[in-house]
DNA sequence: CGACGTATTGATTCCAGTCAAATCCCGTGG
DNA sequence: CCACGGGATTTGACTGGAATCAATACGTCG
């Protein structure tokens, strides 16, 4: 599948036209590969344009005085990454590759005019920003007001719902190429307790986790402990669709 | 001052051309009243339309199974009020007035042909939104990565910055109607820990907070002991002009 | 094989939560 | 004007979850 395919499905699935949707995916760079750990947006950085990625994962962090790290997003492919670095003109916070990515640009000078162009793109953008909005607020949930265990758990019921996974009745999987200490800096824990939560949730036979691997082994146990509910996930404005 | 003049000074501030801001007053409902603890928009609730704060404050947050509940934002007058309740068309979490609130609509079906005509506007509600997140990024740093002094300092200078306040030369005050419990939730701890800490804050000689209102007695001294910077509060593209 | 990053384990400390009581504050009504 | 009541704040004692420190295994790659 071309790159521009899958830009057109992606933007389709947030609910926008197909003419507007074409219209982006003509203005789109050539896709720029990154190398796991490759610096994409540095902090103080103006944007040249909209980034959206296509393939691996990213994230989002700050760093504080005292070398700390805190995670800010995980961008899954078909999200924009760092919306605010282009509508702010500034970068808040880096953005690097966690695994090996590919990685587009739509290009400030082409974007802007499209927007006059097709308002639907803005309402579109706009949305995508809300829904990574969304996602934020789960994890701040998370991060205030649950279990190390729980918040763990559904950080892996939204990982397994927003990353290429497989799933198959009660079991699904997919490739997490993140280190614990990555996990870490996601949820505002030490690296330390990340593993011994793991072993819990491994103990308890919910999942399985290792070599980059995650296998979750019973979805509806896991859903329930985590107190997931993976509406916040949704892309369009109705309740979820189903089908095409 | 007028209610339609507030809000198109508030539009300017974000950078929206005169015109597009005077279309977006004219639009506006009438200015509701709430009292405080009143619920504006509750879960799952469809957003007739966009919500702007005119004046007092109000707070997004979510309850869990157990009882708990995390504070997700704190509007302060000019801000959006629930933009993903509009935009995904479904409100993922309570609104509720913490003060007596003014609140004015701006129905759907009058700006939705706005966003066509004045494509601005559009991009301007997407600035509005990304300064939102930026917020709630800082927050989750706070959260995760600051001791609790430092994340309630941290929290005490935003609020200082967006509220509207009296600042002279080292003093800085405003009404603050936040009882300790809600500041507890804002920053996912319990209420003891933030009247210890708060303590901790007025011993050391940074703040005064009692009644409903703070006052900040050494503005530098706790802006550095927080790690605050106030970039992140922009509204603007660029970084922060001075004057008109 | 050696080396470095990652994962695991154990021991200990400490920050923050919980429980519970006392006090304060303020509005209300007798 | 004062007694009452309920929420908010404060305090203390105790518990517990997570951090820290430190050492050991594991694994992958040159």
């Amino acid at each position: 599948m071309q790159h521009p395919e899958v830009l057109i499905a992606n933007f389709k699935a947030y609910g926008l036209s197909p003419e507007a949707a074409k219209a982006l995916a003509l203005i789109a760079e050539a896709p720029k590969i990154l190398k796991a750990g490759a610096k994409l947006i540095e902090e103080g950085y103006a944007a040249p344009g909209l980034h959206i990625l296509v393939s691996g994962l990213c994230k989002t962090y700050r760093t504080l005085p005292n070398g700390a790290a805190q995670t800010l997003a995980l961008m899954a492919p078909g999200d924009l990454m760092a919306c605010s670095a282009y509508v702010l003109d500034r970068a808040p916070s880096h953005v690097i590759a966690v695994s090996a990515c590919s990685v587009v640009l739509l290009p400030r000078a082409r974007l802007e005019p499209l927007l006059d162009l097709y308002p639907d793109i803005a309402r579109t953008l706009w949305r995508m920003t809300a829904r990574e909005m969304s996602i934020l607020q789960e994890w701040m949930v998370g991060m205030g007001r649950r279990t190390a265990a729980a918040q763990l758990a559904h950080l892996l019921c939204e990982l397994i719902e927003r990353l290429p996974a497989r799933r198959t009745d009660g079991q699904h999987c997919c490739d997490l190429p993140l280190t614990q200490m990555e996990l870490a800096d996601v949820m505002g824990l030490s690296p330390v307790h990340v593993n011994r939560v793991l072993q819990q949730l491994r103990a308890e036979g919910f999942i399985e986790l290792s070599h980059g691997r995650l296998n979750v082994l019973d979805w509806n146990r896991l859903t329930k402990a985590a107190d997931f509910n993976a509406a916040y996930l949704a892309r369009t404005p109705e309740p979820v669709r189903v089908g095409s």
